[in-house]
DNA sequence: GCGCCTATTTCACTCAGTGAAAGGCCGGCG
DNA sequence: CGCCGGCCTTTCACTGAGTGAAATAGGCGC
């Protein structure tokens, strides 16, 4: 991935999409070219390009943005807001029963990444940001996403050493195994203290209208009131009518107007 | 926008993404290379590269797919997501005052853009899409964003044919320079069974911390049952509390993790 | 005025991208 | 089975879009 002159044109343009982090969603056309490991002057043409596309946008401040236009494209993604507003209705009941935060993720490569969330006022802070990434191993929706997920998955994410977040983190690869086992013979997942030691969270799979696991919903409640196994049920009936809705519009024609 | 072969890479790359619409979310390599006016081969050489970065997804029936990697990336859109996290909380609260249709929409040249919509399961059904595009002057976000807009917006806006989605849809230039003096008089938009014969949207301003319109809120409620006189101060507040929101909020740094 | 930083433009060079044609691949059909 | 036809990818020689170095043009402080 060094700057060599034979990069293709496509790669940089892409590189310089690729700059712009949720740490960083905002950056001047030098802070851009190096990140992209670009020249200035190449830069400048291909961000030129960009802006009057409207992939990017520049601000008051003179430094450039995510374009309106790339998010109106990007949300033709159907994992994104495809899955989202299938998925959304039941995520409004599942949060007016419960009041808690309410979670939909899906999994890329070894990742996970959160399609939506519901935050209520008075449900606890969520560190994870809609559109952001996060790791398999310690949250609800990525424990069930890998217990589902084919085995190159696993060996990947099990081969490579577990980040810890917190004390309760599961590190350890065999522990990890037997609780992905645990979670495919109960249908859901517990993520207890192990990204944030005020919070606990419940997820369940949501399949396709082929049986696969796409998607995974969860409740992230304060640990002190909660009770995973009264939790559960709800969450995994939320996941089942989301499959349901999914198997029965997926695909199909979408109405027109 | 004809394809000579001197259209930059860039360029050819921008419509490829182009070619995607709401309308037609998966396409061929053939389907591609016709919209985006490229040759065969041209095409599957960038579609490559796309697929390769996550741009693009290439699905079990062979067609491409915007990819979840460009939908991360359009998420950090400041006018996408950015707004939409801080609104989401207080149109969560509208809806469960309401228990109708709450949207979110910016301005995009002289179109509007739908950020964010909670449809109610009991709510009327709306025809727009979150992403969509619409005209400015027919919906209640429209004439809110349309009469806050700067001048050469109005122009545009009112030199151009004004298009008919029901009989109630006003298409009359003058009269509609006068409705939108009417909004900036009030401080809200009614727009009457102008897009749907069943439905009525009223609408409010949303602030930026500068003071400039950059958002709208509508609520969209079933137009028998309505009462937009009583509908307006609620959907007035909600747009106060946003914009508050967005006064201390926006631009100033991101809470880390 | 002058220095400093950042962005854009100029210019000659050259390699990434190109189209035409050939080559896989797959599924249907006689 | 073999042939066709649609669909996509690869080969190959050519060429112009993209390139870097350097010059130029803003902006700002002093």
């Amino acid at each position: 991935m060094d700057a060599q002159p034979g990069r293709s044109v496509t790669s940089k343009v892409l590189a310089l999409l690729d700059a712009f982090t949720p740490a960083s969603p905002a950056l001047t056309l030098s802070e851009l070219a190096r990140r992209a490991e670009l020249p200035l002057p190449t830069a400048s043409r291909r961000v030129a390009e960009l802006v009057a596309w409207g992939a990017l946008e520049r601000g008051d401040d003179g430094r450039y943005r995510i374009g309106l236009r790339l998010w109106e494209v990007g949300s033709l993604a159907p994992r994104g807001l495809g899955l989202r507003e299938l998925a959304l209705p039941t995520m409004e009941d599942l949060y007016e029963v419960t009041h808690e935060n309410v979670q939909l993720a899906v999994r890329q490569d070894a990742e996970l990444v959160f399609i939506e969330r519901i935050a209520g006022r008075h449900a606890v802070p969520v560190l994870t940001r809609v559109g952001g990434r996060f790791a398999l191993h310690a949250t609800g929706v990525g424990l069930v996403l890998l217990a589902y997920a084919p085995a190159e998955v696993h060996e990947q994410v099990l081969a490579a050493p577990l980040e810890r977040y917190t004390p309760l983190t599961v590190t350890d690869p065999g522990r990890l195994r037997r609780t992905l086992a645990e979670v495919r013979r109960t249908g859901y997942a517990v993520s207890d203290r192990q990204v944030t030691m005020d919070a606990l969270s419940v997820a369940a799979p949501i399949c396709g209208p082929e049986g696969a696991v796409v998607a995974a919903i969860s409740l992230v409640v304060a640990q002190h009131r909660a009770d995973p196994v009264a939790l559960a049920p709800l969450v995994q009936a939320a996941g089942r009518t989301i499959s349901r809705s999914l198997g029965t519009s997926y695909g199909s024609r979408r109405s027109p107007g």
